[in-house]
DNA sequence: ACAGCCACTAAGCGCTTGCTCACCGGTCGG
DNA sequence: CCGACCGGTGAGCAAGCGCTTAGTGGCTGT
């Protein structure tokens, strides 16, 4: 249950070889921390433990370091929220679970998602476009649960467009404010959230 | 009632003399756009349509700058939450009032807002330490209109603190995500999210 | 044993950055 | 009528940036 510490789902946990792997953590420290203008590729090597030159054998600029993150990022967001959106159940289950896994992951990898979510556009043109395709897929699953909701009475909806850009936008958030020194885990705020969003949609508590 | 457009209450519309305030409100639109680090002294000078030079007669540092910029933000987003938390009303009037008044300000000022909440962390040390003060007076406004809804049983919300959060949360975001080309005015915005955190709190929809 | 390979480094290139400084021209008190 | 004043400029400095290139050391297959 606990998602703070995985080994596995990590996004990067599959690039290789390892020195690319450490470079591209090494970035998204530093690209969460400072942001990606302020963060220099020597910082980025530095972290790594190498020679600032080394960061050029395994990705051609800084940008396309930039433009992996969020890929492998955006890929995640969009499978935990069409996982939800797919899954068996009721809309107001459905939309529990993917508020509270979304949150989740944003809270516990919450370096990787103020990157994801707040670099955008330090990206190039063509990779800020693909990107913002694949957000859109995000906002389409969760239209896709207040849809099913609305239609089966179960939520009472006057704009789902509007509703599923500030579910959305309540999610993203949290990868700016939460802190790890703070006394909510991630379980905590996911749980929370999904509740908060259950009443948003005007879902009744306990049916 | 229209808060688009307003001359008045801009928050730098006392900045003296003529020429800085001119800068300030470059600084703010290219801050806005992309970014303080991305933002070049030539550019905001280009932009108020005086030569790189200029800047310094105005102000000490390119930091400075920010500094004023986020300080004014600042002081207006706490005026607006503390005078909607001490109006008079129930606790439902005075919250759907703060949300309103704070996301119609989100919206309508949407580049000073992303500025003000984005670039927080571009402010040295000392600087950043006053604004986050500020901060805190934002959060016990709305944490006081919590306080009051749930002591008279207006509200129902099990974590006040964490309610707190996710309702400064959701206008917050509003500055990110805002687009002056989409069909959305802030005065609607505002109107819809009032309607959304009366939800999250469990208000009565008529009471 | 050794040639080939390749991840990695030291040094540095060309450029941009934040910021400075000597200078200029219009305004104003005397 | 003129000197002091001051907001503004043109040119440029030192430092730091992203990125390149020539060279190195330690594996690998034979």
């Amino acid at each position: 249950m606990t998602a703070t510490e995985e080994t596995q789902d990590v996004p990067w946990g599959d690039v290789t070889p390892d020195a690319a792997r450490r470079l591209m953590v090494a970035a998204v420290e530093a690209f969460a921390e400072r942001g990606y203008h302020a963060t220099t590729t020597r910082d980025i090597a530095g972290r790594a433990g190498m020679s600032p030159a080394a960061l050029y054998i395994h990705y051609k600029t800084k940008e396309e370091l930039l433009h992996k993150i969020s890929t492998l990022g955006h890929t995640k967001a969009v499978n935990i929220l069409t996982t939800a959106a797919e899954a068996d159940g009721t809309a107001a289950d459905r939309l529990a679970q993917a508020v509270r896994s979304f949150v989740i992951w944003h809270a516990g990898h919450h370096t990787t998602a103020r990157v994801v979510q707040y670099e955008l556009d330090a990206l190039d043109a063509e990779h800020r476009a693909e990107v913002v395709q694949l957000r859109r897929q995000c906002d389409a699953a969760v239209r896709r649960i207040l849809d099913d909701g609305v239609k089966s009475g179960e939520f009472e909806v006057p704009d789902i467009p509007g509703a599923t850009l500030a579910v959305l936008s309540l999610c993203i958030d949290v990868a700016r404010w939460f802190n790890v020194q703070g006394r909510r885990t991630p379980d905590e705020v996911g749980a929370s959230y999904a509740d908060l969003v259950l009443r948003m949609v005007g879902a009744r508590p306990r049916s």
